[in-house]
DNA sequence: TTGTAAGCGTTATCAT
DNA sequence: ATGATAACGCTTACAA
C-alpha cells in the first residue's frame, strides 16, 4: 500500500511567465505570445517547439496581466439579489445560463449579491474595472444600479427592464402579452370570474416590473372581455400560495380561472386545491407564466406559458458580448413572448349553480 | 416633460487612474497609494485632499493593475456543476453563502461551472491565476480536479471530501453519522423493516460520496439493530421520489420506516405517500437530511437533520482565507453532525398486522 | 520570420 | 512627510 501524499506536488516552483517559456523554447517573449495569439506569422517549427513547452509546464498566460495590458477583463459581472432572498427556479435558470453561455463563450463570470442599496461588491463591479460588462437581474423600474452603470458608461444588459428602457440593452418576458392571453384563453373558455395570483405586495411596492405589468395587463384584459378580475398579491412560497388560494375561496368562491406568475406559489397553490376538494380542471382551470419543469410538476400539468429562461441568459450574453465590442451601435431589446403550452390544467367553465 | 436621454452620460471621459487623481490633488502617485493603503503615514491635510478627489470622481484601484502587482486577485474561485444539472436545494444554499461570505470579506468569486472533464473555465482558473484559491463542490470520491488544483500548487477548499480527505482541506456533513441516528432513531421507535432512499445510481456509480457514506453506514446501523434494511437508489427530482416510493410499496410493504437523504426527491415522495393513502406518522414513518426549508414544507413536517448550508459556505470561505493566508499551516476539517430535529413525520411503529 | 522595447496602473523601495 | 522609480507579466508597434 502506497504511503499518502498529504503534501501537495509542487511542480512548479519557479514562476512560470512567458519569459521562461521563451527562454526554454529558445525564442523571444514576444514569439510567443504570437504564437499563442496568431496576431503574427510564426513558423511551424517554432510553434511547435513553444506548444510543447506550453503543454509540458501547462503555462497559461497571467489573467491581470493580460487585463492590464489590453484594458479588457475577458470577464463578465452578473449581479444577483443577495443570498438571503431565496432565488425562483426562474432566476436559477437565468444564473445557470448566464454562467454557461459566458463559458461557451471563453468568458469568466463574476458574481456579485447586490441589495439595492450600494454595497461595495457592486462597486468594486463597476469602477475597478474588474468585468468588460455587467448583467443585471431583478431590475426595478426605477433602478438606481442602471443608472450608476451608465454613468461609469460600463456596457451592461438588463434581464428584465426598468420604467424607461428605450436608451438601454435589455432582454425580457413580456408579461404583459402573457398574462392577457391567459385571460383571453380562459374567457375564450367562458370564464367570467377570474383572479390573478401575482407576484408579493412588497415587490410590487419596490417597482418590481413584472408585478406592475401583469396587474395592469390583467385588468385591460379583464375589462376587454367584460369579466370580472379579482387580483390578488402572494409572496414566492408555497405556504403564502396555499394561504392566497383559502382567502381566494373564502372570499370570491365565484372564481372558475385563476391565471398567476408567481412559480414559487404553485407547490403552495396545489396543495390548497387539493384540500379544499376542488377539481382542476372540471371545477377550476387554472393558467400561468412559469418554468416549463414547474409547469410539468403541477398536478394537473399546468397550461402555462413556459419561461425561456436558458435561452434568455444566453440573449443577454450574447448582446452584452455586441455591447462590449461594438458600444455605438444602436440599442437592442429582445422582448419575448414564448405561447403558452397547452396542458391539462384549463377546461370549459363549469355551468353556472343555479 | 424631459427629453428622453439615450446616451450614457459620460462622466469621465479621461481614464481615472492614480496618476489622474495624483495630479489633481498635487501630489505623487506613491501618495495617492499610501493615502489609500495607510501602509505609511501621511498628513491630514493631503490625506483629506486627495479623498475628496477620489470621492468626486469615483476612483478605485484598477483590479488588473492591482493583482499583478501584489500577485493577488483579491478573488475567489467557485467551482460548480454544470448548469444542466438542475441543483439541489442544499447546493443552492452552498452557493449562495459562499458568495455572501466572500463579499462580507471584500473577495469577489468567479464562478466556475465544470463537468469534471478538464474544461477550458476551470483550466483558466487553476492556471492562469485568476483567482487566490478555489473551493471546489460536489466532490468525488476519486476527483481528479482536487490533484489538479494540488498540483497548480492552488489553495483549495472542498465541501465533500475525497476518499483520502487527509492531505486538504475540507468541510462536509457527515452522512453516515446522520443516517445512522436516523436508523437508530426508527429503531427506538420499534421499526423493524427499514428503507433507504439514497441519491441516484448513476451518483454513486460515479463515486459521490455521501450516496456511498449513507449506503454503508444504513446498512451497518440496520445490522447493529436487527433490523431489516432495504436500500433504494433515486434520482434526483419530484417524479423519481414518486415512482421510487411506488415501487416501495409494492415490492416491501413490510417497510414502516424510510430514511432518505434525497431532498430533491421528497416532493414526490409525499405525492407517492398521499396516493397510497398511507397516514404519516400512523402506519409510515420519515426521517432523513434534509435543508431545513424542504423539512418544513413536507406534509407533515419532515423529521429531519437540518444540513447548515448557510454556514458551510461561511466556513469554507474562512478555511480558504487561512490557506492563503498561511499555506504552510496544518490542514483543517470540518465534519459536521447537526442533531435532527424531531418534527411530526415519526412515531412508533405500527403493530404488526396479524 | 524573429527580436527589442515601451507601456498598461499599481505597489513598494529607494531617496529626499 | 513626500517624490521619483523600478518592477509585476503581458501585448504590440517598431526594427531587423
Amino acid at each position: 500500500m502506497p504511503t499518502l501524499r498529504c503534501e501537495p506536488i509542487r511542480q512548479w516552483e519557479i514562476r512560470m511567465n512567458i519569459g521562461e517559456i521563451a527562454r526554454r523554447a529558445g525564442v523571444s517573449r514576444s514569439t510567443v505570445s504570437y504564437a499563442l495569439s496568431g496576431r503574427r506569422s510564426v513558423s511551424a517549427a517554432t510553434k511547435q517547439r513553444i506548444q510543447a513547452v506550453i503543454d509540458e509546464v501547462g503555462y497559461r498566460p497571467n489573467a491581470a496581466a493580460r487585463a492590464l495590458k489590453e484594458g479588457r477583463t475577458r470577464t463578465l459581472g452578473l449581479v444577483v439579489p443577495p443570498a438571503s432572498l431565496r432565488l425562483t427556479d426562474t432566476q436559477l435558470e437565468f444564473v445557470a445560463s448566464v454562467v454557461e453561455a459566458a463559458a461557451r463563450a471563453d468568458l469568466d463570470v463574476l458574481l456579485s449579491p447586490s441589495g439595492g442599496d450600494h454595497d461595495r461588491s457592486f462597486e468594486r463591479l463597476i469602477s475597478g474595472r474588474r468585468v468588460d460588462g455587467v448583467i443585471l437581474m431583478e431590475i426595478r423600474l426605477e433602478d438606481e444600479r442602471v443608472t450608476l452603470l451608465q454613468q461609469a458608461g460600463l456596457p451592461f444588459v438588463t434581464i428584465g427592464r426598468t420604467a424607461h428602457p428605450e436608451g438601454t440593452f435589455w432582454v425580457d418576458v413580456d408579461y404583459a402579452a402573457l398574462v392577457a392571453r391567459c385571460v383571453h384563453h380562459l374567457a375564450d373558455l367562458g370564464h367570467r370570474e377570474i383572479a390573478l395570483i401575482n407576484r408579493s405586495a412588497e415587490l410590487a411596492a419596490t417597482g418590481y416590473g413584472p408585478a406592475h405589468r401583469a396587474q395592469t395587463a390583467f385588468t385591460e384584459a379583464v375589462r376587454q372581455r367584460g369579466a370580472t378580475g379579482i387580483d390578488l398579491p402572494c409572496a414566492d412560497d408555497p405556504a403564502a400560495g396555499e394561504e392566497c388560494f383559502a382567502q381566494l375561496r373564502e372570499r370570491h368562491p365565484e372564481i372558475t380561472g385563476i391565471v398567476t406568475i408567481n412559480e414559487a406559489a404553485l407547490p403552495g397553490l396545489q396543495r390548497g386545491i387539493e384540500r379544499a376538494g376542488v377539481a382542476v380542471p372540471r371545477e377550476l382551470s387554472v393558467a400561468g407564466v412559469a418554468a416549463a419543469h414547474l409547469a410539468e410538476r403541477f398536478r394537473p400539468r399546468l397550461t402555462a406559458a413556459d419561461v425561456p429562461a436558458l435561452t434568455m441568459g444566453a440573449h443577454a450574453v450574447e448582446l452584452l458580448q455586441e455591447r462590449i465590442a461594438a458600444p455605438e451601435n444602436p440599442v437592442r431589446h429582445l422582448l419575448l413572448a414564448p405561447p403558452i403550452s397547452l396542458r391539462d390544467s384549463t377546461a370549459p367553465a363549469p355551468l353556472p349553480r343555479t
